[in-house]
DNA sequence: ATCGCTGCAAACGGTTTGCAGGACA
DNA sequence: TGTCCTGCAAACCGTTTGCAGCGAT
């Protein structure tokens, strides 16, 4: 059930907490507290999909306490800003990950051991535009989740189903 | 907030509780009884996306006494042997939609009204088996989300953004 | 007869919220 | 200085679970 996806590096998390964080925010007229930097400095920072509770803890860890609300307040913020995604992946809470420029990409969840694989292709954004198209939508963004097996699981398959309680 | 997906017709639903419903747990040893026949019914005959509690409130209005635990229980195990898929739009809970046959369609979600509207593209496929075959995993199923205004909405937008509490 | 399901109600856990005090612009 | 944010703790609410009894096979 752990964070299996492959980390990414910074990618120029200085530059982005220097300059388009603060840039988002102000665009927005929503004050640039000292509590909003370090949840989003710890989302940039990691380059991975992390719950508000992950974020919480490693806050703790370098001595920057912030009530878990404004955690949760600031990631929310920071979905409406655009700065960040919102992943449901199944485990019964919410996920969080940067979002920086346009390149969007997608997940592979194995449903066996919660590994998460992202991948991209170009004909998705096709297929997006064309279904926006014909239906009137203006799309905004997209979620694709394939989920299945790792090819590690799926090796070991096959047990019995049984409602477990 | 409410469900605008145009309602597919019953699907033989007749046929399906006659036939397919049973097989399905059969195959899985699992008792067919009384409360899993009237929650799967509800969900073929409705033919559209329900939450627990709209298919617990749907049974209250037939007179089908059930559990709300068991409803829960129900759908849970309708996904496991296939005849169910799970959504979430976003709401807080989870929505259920009755799965037929291979036929997988997608949806896309406006952020405003929440009306969804469900298409298929036949590339998708395609997309689902090359990453597939990429990356090792054998994927068993997808959830493609579309999100974003649909033409009502687009048309009054541009509210200023706060954190509103 | 056996094993598993059902119902109730209580527990659970992630997330939200009310409010008093503090911080940004 | 005014407005908005923060922290705490309690509330929320969808969902899960323990357990005694019933039901399907």
């Amino acid at each position: 059930m752990t964070e299996l996806v492959t980390p990414r590096p910074p990618l120029g998390c200085a530059a982005v907490m220097g300059g388009l964080f603060r840039a988002a925010l102000q665009e927005h007229h929503l004050p640039v507290t000292h509590q909003r930097e370090a949840v989003a400095r710890i989302l940039f920072e990691s380059g991975r999909h992390l719950s508000a509770d992950e974020v919480s803890d490693r806050l703790s860890l370098i001595n920057e306490n912030v009530g878990k609300a404004t955690v949760y307040r600031t990631l929310r913020l920071l979905v409406r800003v655009g700065l960040a995604t919102e992943h449901d992946f199944d485990e019964g809470f919410k996920r969080y990950e940067t979002r920086v420029g346009p390149a969007h990409h997608d997940h592979m969840i194995c449903t066996a051991c919660g590994a998460v694989v992202e991948f991209h292709r170009d004909e998705l954004d096709r297929v997006q535009t064309e279904v926006a198209g014909a239906t009137g939508f203006r799309v905004l963004t997209r979620q694709l989740k394939l989920y299945g097996l790792c090819a590690d699981c799926d090796a070991g398959s096959g047990q019995a189903l049984r409602q477990v309680i």
